[in-house]
RNA sequence: GGGCGCGUAGCUCAAGUGGCAGAGCAGCGGCCUUUUAAGCCGUUGGUUGGGGGUUCGAGUCCCUCCGCGCCCA
């Protein structure tokens, strides 16, 4: 059931009754648009220049302001282009038909007006209004209909949860996923320009992997199976360099069932790619040129301002070892620690009280996001990570505690995420093993053991390297945004009281998990050696 | 998960130590043929997020639930 109408909405509903008594459809098919607004301008540019009379066009849009002056009523509409005025004048109409468009028309409708161009008094170019049609009458008003300064339509809910609403009046936050759709489109341009493969890999996966993460769980009914949506793609695109393919990559959704806030979605969008015969040194050259090729393409140049800092991307990007990093702001060199129990300790007598004690690598990782990642504002590689937070990384050689991976970080963010890949099935067997062991049995970040992977990579996977990156992030950097939620179009929300529902089509994942729960302890899946 | 803050008309916001719920914009009725946040006159509109409590009296104080924001894990 709908909600209840309120007032202001009963009055239009009261129009659109009177529109059909009138025999005037307020819904019409087809709209005989003949000039968007911008073209509508530049066609009277171009007669004006040839000193010939303003052409007669019939443009289309969203009513967005109206003026009313008796027997002139001048109004304002907008498409997807930018905004034209009309000028409805009562002896070119006649009395009854502007009295018609003041009574029956409001802001917020779509509308089409057919006339000839010519400027006002003031300059603006303006269609003469001969005749008008309603195209859809808009039965709730936009919020802030009048674009004052006093009144703007701000509220974060309402703009999140009605974002149709917040485009329909913010012209500058279309320009946000305009910008969104040029990085992605400067991303793609320049993999494919380095003779890249894009590929679309399952969001559908038996088994989760290639971050730490929660995820997702779904059933298939049919196949009577338990699947999850991805947190990466990792796992799928480095089979595909066993497959012989030496330059994948593929840009879609990641989905990770973890907290909500101003750099995290549930959902998000992910840039990774993997290339054989690099390492992690080769792919840092890479992504410079990448991201100041997408900064050039999108922004014209290479230097832009995030929340405040001038960001540049011009400049060398330095490169630090993450045992440098984390020692030149700590004072704790990470490497006299090469176990948990005693990096928690100095960590302790420093007056640095990490959560909780935890395993090595989280404890760095922990120094590196509370004390390092806040200040690295220009773009910086921390390189040379933990062997133990990164199961699917390759060893460097002569330091057992330590993987070829980096991270960048830009504006106080991560941003990218990179290794030279693990590709000794043996050494990956172990690595899994490792998981099961060091991480609690129900830490669902612990990377699981994945058999189908290992059997692709005892085939045989060439050396390579691979670069995960977040769209959305990047996003952010490059349209100055706070929050992630600015760069969704539809960022996840609790929902309103009221609109919560019991779940359609339940029953067989309620069955299932009831069968699973009786033959648990006989055919777990999933289960580590 | 924890801390702080917020929720009042369609939108943006007011409303001393508890004392008649208001303004601008929009809406509705008028006047006005060159406006650009048009102007002028008049006017409608509220379960103050939901529920409970204290009180002669609650937007305001207390409890609880819901949602949002910021900070922390």
């Amino acid at each position: 059931m709908p909600r209840e109408y309120t007032p202001l909405e009963q009055v239009r509903l009261e129009k659109i009754r009177q529109l059909r008594e009138m025999g005037i459809e307020p819904y019409p098919n087809r709209s005989n648009r003949t000039h968007t607004t911008q073209q509508a301008i530049e066609a009277f540019l171009e007669a004006e220049r040839a000193q010939q009379p303003g052409p007669t066009v019939t443009v289309a849009g969203r009513l967005r302001a109206v003026r009313q002056l008796g027997r002139i009523t001048f109004a304002h509409i907008e498409d997807g282009h930018g905004r034209i005025q009309l000028a409805f004048q009562a002896d070119v109409l006649g009395k009854d038909r502007l009295k018609f468009f003041n009574k029956m028309f409001d802001i917020g409708d779509f509308l089409e007006a057919t006339g000839p161009l010519f400027r006002t008094r003031t300059g603006e170019i303006t269609v003469r209004v001969e005749d008008f049609k309603m195209l859809a009458k808009a039965i709730t008003p936009l919020p802030a209909e009048k674009r004052t300064k006093h009144t703007p339509f701000s509220d974060p809910e309402l703009r999140y949860r009605q974002r149709y609403a917040d485009l329909a009046v913010h012209p500058e936050v279309r320009e946000i996923f305009r910008t969104r759709a040029a990085i992605v489109r400067a991303l793609r341009n320049f993999l494919d320009a380095h003779g890249f493969l894009e590929v679309e890999t399952p969001i559908l996966q038996p088994l989760y992997g290639g971050a730490a993460a929660r995820p997702f769980i779904t059933y298939h009914n049919e196949l009577e199976q338990f699947l999850y949506l991805r947190i990466s793609f990792e796992l799928y695109l480095k089979r595909l360099l066993v497959g012989m393919f030496e330059r994948v990559y593929e840009i879609g959704r990641d989905f990770r069932n973890e907290g909500i806030s101003f750099k995290h979605n549930p959902e998000f969008t992910q840039l990774e790619f993997y290339v054989a015969y690099w390492d992690y040194f080769t792919l840092m050259d890479f992504v410079q040129e990448m991201l100041r090729h997408v900064a050039r393409e999108v922004l014209g140049r290479e230097q832009f301002t995030f929340q405040g800092h001038t960001i540049d991307l011009a400049q060398p990007w330095p490169r630090i070892p993450l045992r440098q990093a984390v020692l030149d702001r700590t004072g704790i060199d990470v490497a006299e620690h090469p176990d948990g129990e005693s990096l928690y300790q100095a960590m302790r007598a420093k007056g640095i009280q990490p959560p909780r004690p935890a395993p090595r690598g989280k404890l760095i990782d922990w120094l590196l996001s509370t004390y390092v990642e806040p200040e690295l504002i220009q773009p910086t590689f921390i390189y040379d990570y933990p062997r133990d937070i990164s199961p699917l990384a390759k060893s460097k050689p002569g330091d057992p505690n330590t993987v070829e991976r980096f991270e960048l970080f830009i504006g106080g963010m991560e941003l990218g995420n990179a290794f030279t890949e693990l590709n000794d099935p043996l050494d990956q067997e172990q690595r899994f093993l490792e998981q099961g062991r060091a991480f609690a049995q129900d830490d669902e970040e612990r990377h699981p053991m994945d058999e189908d992977y290992l059997q692709a990579m005892r085939y045989g996977m060439p050396p390579n390297a691979g670069f995960g990156m977040g769209i959305d992030r990047l996003t952010m950097l490059l349209t100055d945004r706070p929050s992630i939620r600015e760069v969704i179009l539809f960022p996840h929300l609790r929902p309103e009281e009221g609109t919560r529902r019991p779940p359609v089509g339940i029953e067989p994942l309620m069955r299932a998990l009831q069968q699973f729960q009786r033959e648990k302890p006989a055919s777990g899946e999933n289960r580590e050696a």
